[in-house]
RNA sequence: CGGGGUGUAGCUCAGUUUGGUAGAGCGCUUGGUUCGGGACCAAGAGGUCGCAGGUUCAAAUCCUGUCACCCCGACCA
């Protein structure tokens, strides 16, 4: 049992934040609600940017980068943008600091003529961009990403789930047609829900926003749902269709195939760290975290066991042999010192920089045990005097704690390629499993109420979405509708909330 | 912004009622014995008790002010 962890039984958001710690993910920073990303954090973060950032690439976007502070005129250029992030709007108001009265204060001083707000998104500036690069149908599509920071002045936050400032990329692209930007708006979806699915191995469901949950300025908010292992609902990611809303506001106009000066169509779509706090809590346990092992820094902790010099030199013979096998000579006699006193790191896959690691530190084994377990690393290998005589290691798997013996001979780098898959699909499986037994059908507001109240977890019915409805189920149930799946069923049902024949089936779910 | 709570070692907290030399556990350092799932023994390092003022011979403790953080609401990628 790990003694640093709370029970998910216990205290779901306890555990959340132990395995955070115990893993060195993330740490509180001097100013509220914001989150410092460790070492061990941002490596995961660097996985999800590289892999993602080839699937942009692939679908013909390029990076770029936007500046972090906005004229405060620009957000309220758009009705409903501002009005949806004005509340959280981190102001610059001077330019300088100046020795105030007291000894060791600095006060503000240089009032800046227009104020700056912190950037909560970038569409505004992207948008007066765009208006100056777009002279012709040409011109279009524009299709540019940014990696970068945003900052949303959070009432209440939660490491990686909500922070003040956090990391995330941007998809700002503007097109000739209606058309071509919904096809592109849900291209990005697909993307999004395949990332989730084949790298983070977390299951998603894709859908549309009602009106009361889309973004502040989108014509249509699609978005990737997930569900976390306490029943409630996680916004994984959004593609926005923004029509010509934008396009209006900071007037980005084009010279049409007819001659005539048209508006463009806009998207927008973005996942953050927050997808670091969905894969925690899809996939980790009262042991500590859990990696899929496509994002995993390390993908296999060796553990040596010894007593005597000469126990520690057979055994680290026998180990130099595994990594030969594993990693390649060449790169074993490279990683040898690489890393913290003790710990060697061995790059298993030169390209993603995933690393295989082996524990000399002076500690027990059970401790070095707990360590890499709680860090979440897929594999872990002891190798004593008794597996060198047998010519075996002892495998463990994080995601089911299996133990196996292997022999020693079949632990090569393809087999470690293997395992990892295996592994991958198996935290996949797991969690398509739990939303299947979490996703509940109510063919009436009681049973909308029971279920929300008794399992928690999705819930499906028929819904014709409307804020005023919405509005009264959130302050009865805490639920609200996490999306209208793109996959309907046809036909027609009964609303659960008015009784009135509807042909939308959405899915109900109280939400982080 | 409303209601409640807490500030003491890196962490978790005791001590405050009833003022009298700054404490415990974990962690950290050193040495020894250990070592196949969180060892033990010994010695050590580590503190302006959130901050400012006041009462007092004497304040972590009493009084006043102030700041910060946490929890519950309203708001949210």
């Amino acid at each position: 049992m790990a003694k640093n962890i709370k029970k998910r039984s216990e205290d779901y958001g306890q555990w959340y934040l132990d395995v955070i710690k115990a893993a060195q993910l993330a740490d509180y920073s001097p100013v509220r609600g914001c989150m410092v990303i460790r070492p061990e954090g941002y490596a995961i973060w660097e996985a999800i940017q590289a892999d993602l950032d080839g699937r942009f690439k692939r679908t013909g976007h390029v990076n770029a980068y936007f500046p972090l502070l906005i004229p405060a005129s620009f957000l309220a250029k758009e009705a409903q943008h501002v009005e949806g992030f004005a509340m959280e709007c981190a102001v610059v108001t001077h330019s300088r600091l100046e020795k105030s009265d007291k000894p060791g204060e600095l006060r503000p001083a240089s009032p800046l003529e227009e104020p700056l707000v912190i950037r909560p998104t970038s569409e505004t500036i992207i948008g007066h961009m765009y208006a100056q690069w777009i002279q012709s149908h040409r011109d279009l599509p524009i299709l540019i990403n940014q990696w970068c920071n945003v900052m949303r002045w959070e009432m209440r936050t939660r490491l990686f789930l909500r922070t003040a400032e956090f990391l995330w990329q941007e998809g700002h692209t503007a097109h000739e047609t209606s058309e071509e930007a919904v096809a592109e708006t849900l291209k990005m979806l697909d993307v999004y829900a395949d990332f989730a699915e084949s790298v983070l191995a977390m299951p998603v469901l894709k859908g549309t926003k009602t009106d009361s949950e889309k973004f502040p300025g989108a014509v249509t908010t699609y978005c990737i749902e997930a569900l976390m292992q306490d029943g409630k609902a996680l916004q994984a990611g959004t593609s926005h269709f923004l029509g010509q809303n934008f396009a209006k506001a900071f007037d980005i106009k084009f010279l049409g195939r007819d001659q005539k000066q048209q508006l463009v169509w806009t998207t927008s779509w973005g996942v953050s760290t927050r997808l670091i706090g969905a894969m925690i809590m899809a996939h980790s346990d009262d042991e500590g975290l859990v990696l899929p092992p496509r994002v995993a820094p390390d993908v296999l902790a060796i553990v040596p066991i010894f007593k005597t010099a000469e126990e520690e030199a057979k055994v680290r013979a026998f180990i130099d042999g595994l990594l030969g096998q594993l990693v390649g000579d060449k790169e074993l006699a490279a990683g040898m010192n690489r890393g913290t006193k003790g710990i060697e790191r061995y790059f298993y896959d030169p390209r993603t920089h995933q690393r295989i690691v082996v524990d000399w530190r002076d500690a027990r084994p059970g401790d070095k045990q707990y360590h890499w377990e709680q860090r979440g690393v897929p594999l872990r290998m002891e190798v004593g005097p008794r597996d060198v005589e047998a010519g075996n290691v002892v495998l463990k798997r994080r995601v089911d704690r299996d133990k196996s013996v292997l022999a020693a001979s079949e632990a090569t780098g393809p087999w470690l390629a293997g395992r990892l898959d295996e592994i991958h699909r198996m935290m996949f499986d797991n969690a398509v499993a739990y939303r299947s037994v979490n996703t509940r059908e109510a063919a009436n507001y009681e049973e909308l109420k029971r279920i929300l109240e008794t399992d928690g977890g999705f819930v499906r019915c028929w819904f014709e979405p409307d804020a005023a409805s919405e509005a009264k189920i959130k302050e009865q149930t805490k639920a609200t509708v996490r999306c209208i799946p793109l996959e309907q069923p046809g036909g027609e049902g009964a609303d659960v909330f008015t009784g009135k024949p509807t042909r939308t089936q959405v899915i109900f779910a109280v939400a982080y």
